[in-house]
DNA sequence: CGTTTACATTGACAAATATCAATGAGCCTG
DNA sequence: CAGGCTCATTGATATTTGTCAATGTAAACG
């Protein structure tokens, strides 16, 4: 975990949060002389639920898994964050601790920003605090379909849906490479390691996705939506 | 459901929002002008799911309750809104839309402020605002330790937890007259009525609680919390 | 009163899902 | 290259949970 502070100006990260281009010329200057940008391992933490919440976090490359640590050591992903978006924590507003983990899914580079400073942007640049509620309300709205999806839908029909997640929203490609193990598959979907390996293999024995290893292909879209739905 | 506009002024209303104290005098005469009361019988539906998204609602009577419409009709019970809480909604800043349903569990007073009034008095009174991220945010949290509750518990955890909720959160004594279903005990609690019921059965046989029809009282409330961690 | 209606309860059973244990496969490291 | 590591896979089994059908119960109503 080495540090790289200022390793780039913001203006030509190509990874740059939309944070960046909702603010005053002058507070730009500001941020990008705020910043520090982190490298982590695949595997490593950034920030760990229940920790203080001293900073929020731009990705900048890799990928990293928003989760949730519950009973047992069992652990629920909540979401995955691609470069340039920006994790902030619903501890902000309220006691200063994290309320999930971030965790490094990829080898993946992070910018911190400071929180008096993010809030500062916040309130100083209006057009940034209109995308900030709507971003935060847009993930509730979420949080209420995963709701659904993992309590209402058997098995099948979460592993289905977590594969249109991965291929739509984070992969983006109907071919791409799982990166993320079996395990947080699992985490993703709410059951056991084993359930989810299992439920691949019969996806894949109905034809509508082939898997080797961690190369995942979705041959029959239409198919795994209509699994996907009927729960 | 009868309309009764400005039954009453907010200031003498013992159920009038937080909001109220958090804006300024002038805003204060505006809003008592602007509100609707309303009054729905208990089963009624107070907003619906899908549909435009007018105004927030403040309940002054009675129970209500926020519940996501799921697949096959199954609901899910997010949140019991008591008395002089708001209920506003994430599609306030997304596209105008609930993305759940209020409906009313006993005989409901509730006071509707159009949205672009509230809006309006959330961006002229900056406490407002504040209280207002805080107490999305709080819910925010809320939403994940539900997540992972429903996801990581088995059903005696769940019920528990419920009851628990009920009892500080909602009716606020040890003793209550449950005015939830069994059935919305179950959407509360994700699982089928018929299960809720045996649960229930189960920690009465054990003797944490005593029930007798919608009569609940908690005997042993840190048997109930060693149930609900215990998963 | 009997009847209807909605809600609550119970038991038997089937389905979904987790757990446990064993094995395999790839990859690093001394 | 052997050993040790992590992750993936598989099968057998036990547990959890839902479904279905029947029955009970009590308030509401003509």
């Amino acid at each position: 975990m080495a540090i790289f502070t200022n390793s780039e100006r913001c203006e030509n990260c190509r990874s740059r949060s939309f944070l960046f281009d909702l603010i005053s010329e002058q507070d730009q200057e500001i941020l990008d002389r705020a910043k520090q940008e982190v490298s982590f391992n695949a595997g490593e933490i950034i920030f760990k639920q229940g920790a203080m919440l001293t900073h929020v976090v731009c990705v900048t490359t890799g990928l990293a898994k928003i989760y949730f640590e519950g009973l047992d050591k069992k652990n629920l992903v909540l979401r995955l964050v691609k470069p340039s978006e920006l994790v902030g924590g619903p501890g902000m507003f309220v006691d200063q601790r994290h309320h999930y983990s971030l965790g490094a899914v990829e080898d993946t580079r992070v910018c911190f920003i400071e929180i008096g400073l993010y809030r500062e942007l916040v309130f100083r640049n209006k057009p940034l605090a209109h995308e900030v509620m709507a971003r935060e309300s847009h993930h509730r709205i979420e949080m209420y379909e995963k709701l659904v999806n993992l309590t209402q839908k058997q098995m099948p029909g979460r592993v289905a849906e977590a594969l249109i997640y991965l291929s739509t929203q984070v992969y983006e490609s109907l071919k791409f490479q799982c990166t993320i193990s079996r395990q947080e598959l699992a985490d993703l979907t709410a059951m056991s390691k084993e359930s989810a390996i299992r439920i691949l293999k019969d996806l894949k024995e109905s034809g509508v996705v082939t898997i080797d290893g961690n190369f995942v292909e979705i041959i029959d879209m239409k198919g795994l939506e209509d699994i996907s739905q009927k729960g």
